[in-house]
DNA sequence: TGTACATCAGTGAACGCGCGTTCACTGATGTAC
DNA sequence: TGTACATCAGTGAACGCGCGTTCACTGATGTAC
């Protein structure tokens, strides 16, 4: 009779996972050190003391192991953000809407992971890889960041705390048209799947202005384009981020 | 006696600047073709009939070569801008005001740019190439496109063209406080040593914001975020472009 | 519980590749008198 | 105008490097009876 396979793994599955995670690691560590480019098999195994074919037990080749890395990153960075919404639901701000708080909580912990993990950040958000081509495996995790923010509108809107109407009765941004409108139309439909009010296309494209904007500024910060004006650049990231909170329709 | 040297060059110093052309635009061609670090001084040297050793001649290092590629590019969107920006100055827009319209001008016209050269913007954009140390010689050309936005918003200032009053009376986006007020300040200060009127600290972070939109958008079009969404780009650059004009006061 | 066979991890050598850079050289071009 | 020497461009061979990947192998672990 087999004994159930969770509990009673053989010492050559345990080994195998142990050795696995050991080499993803200090793939990683090589990474954070030299950066993706000079990232290399050999150097891997030889820090783990292997020769190098002996890898291929483990990575059929080494774009295999540089997907596990991006999938790894875009976990890490999307598990920051989620983190951080999660925690800022707990807090009371005052005078603040909490879609805004954990939209700003979520941008902060985004360049802190990035601002930590630069070469993991340039891996999945750089320029790409020369002759590595992402494969399907990569969108699940790539899309953790998009739809926590997404979450967040979501839920501000919910919750009515959205403003879509500025000051003097107009509609803030205006309605989008024309092909801008049908695509924001489809990203809006493939969002509702996922339960909520329906988010109006001009919302959602502002908000990703926003996004694209969040990422502009610290690539900005974190490759050099800011040396000798605003460096070091916590302030202008700051007011950015509230700015284009705002932006969004988050107040 | 010396013929005027500017004249009568001789053969040597001719044929030395034309292949020192030659070497550059060939090895521009191969970035275009296969990305910055596929670049190999070998190649280039194969495709031109020589022995790999003889750009030695012309080239102390690959670095160097590369330092020549990267301020080439920063001078050819620098100047797509400023054509842009100067083109603009022509035209009798309705309604909006020139400086929003020259701004607006520069944006595409930096997209056009990357777009047809993506290699060549992931060089002086996209995340640094691993061992490459930039040399003071690129601090020039990379200021050129920063340094037409910085004209527009001054000559937009200084004919009144910018609203630094919104509708209610309230100044758009408020004062900076602290070290961002200093940061802005300090370059406001230095960007005054080239006439026209003081930038304000807190227009100034705003066009910052709104550069750092731009590259953060097309970023994301040129390596592949917005597959699937917001593809193809035009719609929603337009519209960014716009809408971040205004953010930074230009309507 | 013990034995025979199958599975699999890791080894070590090798293949084939392309790279940046150096160096002594030859032959052409330029210059001084 | 002609000659002697200096300058310089380009050659070809070599150095030393590290890489990804393949392959036949040995020895340990797992499995079926």
């Amino acid at each position: 009779m087999n004994p159930p396979a969770s509990v009673a793994r053989t010492a050559r599955e345990r080994a195998r996972a142990e050795l696995t995670r050991e080499i993803t690691e200090e793939a990683r560590r090589q990474l954070a050190a030299v950066g993706a480019d000079a990232l290399s098999l050999r150097a891997v195994a030889r820090e783990l003391g292997m020769v190098s074919s002996a890898l291929y037990r483990y990575y059929p080749s080494k774009d295999d192991l540089l997907t596990a890395l991006i999938i790894d990153a875009y976990n890490a960075m999307g598990e920051a953000a989620e983190t951080a919404i999660a925690s800022a639901a707990a807090e009371q701000p005052t005078g603040e809407g909490l879609g805004r708080v954990r939209w700003i909580a979520a941008c902060h912990a985004i360049r802190a992971w990035a601002v930590a993990n630069p070469h993991e950040y340039a891996l999945i958000y750089g320029s790409p890889v020369p002759g590595y081509r992402a494969p399907e495996a990569t969108i699940g995790p790539a899309a953790r960041v998009p739809l926590a923010f997404a979450g967040v509108l979501r839920d501000a809107l919910g919750s009515g705390e959205v403003v879509t109407v500025d000051a003097d009765g107009g509609e803030v941004g205006g309605e989008v048209a024309g092909p801008l409108a049908d695509q924001a139309a489809a990203l809006s439909a493939a969002l509702a799947l996922e339960g909520g009010p329906v988010v109006p296309g001009y919302l959602l494209v502002r908000a990703v202005i926003a996004w694209t904007q969040l990422y502009g500024m610290l690539s900005f910060e974190l490759w050099g384009q800011f040396v000798g004006s605003f460096e070091p650049a916590d302030a202008i990231f700051g007011y950015a981020v509230a700015e284009l909170a705002a932006f969004a329709g988050l107040r």
